[in-house]
DNA sequence: TATTGTTATACTCTATAACTATA
DNA sequence: TATAGTTATAGAGTATAACAATA
């Protein structure tokens, strides 16, 4: 269906290579905001939503941890973290355990079936991302863009 | 599609430079995470939310618009978008009339204060990313970044 | 008193379902 | 019938405030 006005259909943005800060901040926020939904909708499908795969994730990285340390690493509040954990402990994917010697802290840990979930996750090729990357880049681009990722979790990290 | 190589199960990811589409993927997905979550509350203070910038934004590349168009280019739900134009409405960012020759049709445009927020907003440097780009990252990588992004946004893109 | 974990509550964002008006 | 816009409602994700237990 065609419209009617003179709209164009594709963004004319594109005339200006993206070199400058605010150039490249604006382009990659509108990529962040569609990739992060296209995340979500993958991950809604799979029983597990995309907080608490990023959990899973954090907990396979990082072993056992405090619920500040979790919310520390994915720069979120301990009680907004809380809440995805309990969710993965009523789902059986994490375990939560007395510290040894701090009694006010309790680790979290992933049980076997977190961590199978998190290795055939991995297996999977990470979901829908690792679909795009494969199915719509060439062999250098894909080079381009791992070495350009990394970058962004330095802007990322704290 | 690239072939499929065994991969080594090393205990520690980062330690493996991402060169395959789902380590890509996987550190992509963590920093895409935590940038979103750094825009948003970077936004939250600025009296307008990011998916409404990204309404403004999306309305000044693409001129008036009607909600199906938007929700198009946002990858959301028109019900979705309709939300975000509700509250940019009654803020006096945008306004909505009529098309002229499709009585179903109301097209969405800014006003002169949704124009001057986004040119203030782009002045600005974007908000918080390109922030983070001038400070953390040398020209060169800066450089990479801005190579990188077009790529980011040919995932996004239908 | 400071720190850790937690519950209660609210707001943002997006989805689905159902309705109205126009083509 | 099909399409555009809308309202109502629900769920995910995260925030702030307040509280209990432990150091």
């Amino acid at each position: 269906m065609p419209a009617e006005r003179p709209k164009a259909d594709t963004p004319d943005v594109r005339d200006v290579p993206a070199s400058e800060p605010r150039d490249t901040a604006e382009e990659l926020q509108l990529a962040l905001g569609m990739l992060t939904r296209e995340m979500r909708a993958a991950a809604s499908g799979s029983g597990v939503s995309l907080s608490q795969v990023s959990v899973l994730k954090r907990l396979d990285r990082l072993g056992p941890s405090t619920a500040s340390e979790l919310a520390h690493a994915e720069k979120i509040r301990p009680q907004s973290v809380i809440a995805t954990v309990n969710a993965l402990q009523a789902e059986g994917y994490v375990t939560r355990t007395p510290h040894p010697t701090d009694g006010r802290r309790l680790l979290v840990s992933l049980t076997p079936e977190g961590r199978a979930f998190v290795g055939e996750r991995r297996r999977a090729g990470h979901g829908r991302i690792a679909e795009l990357i494969a199915e719509r880049l060439t062999p250098a681009e894909q080079r381009l863009l791992a070495e350009a990722v990394p970058l962004l979790r330095r802007l990322a990290e704290h």
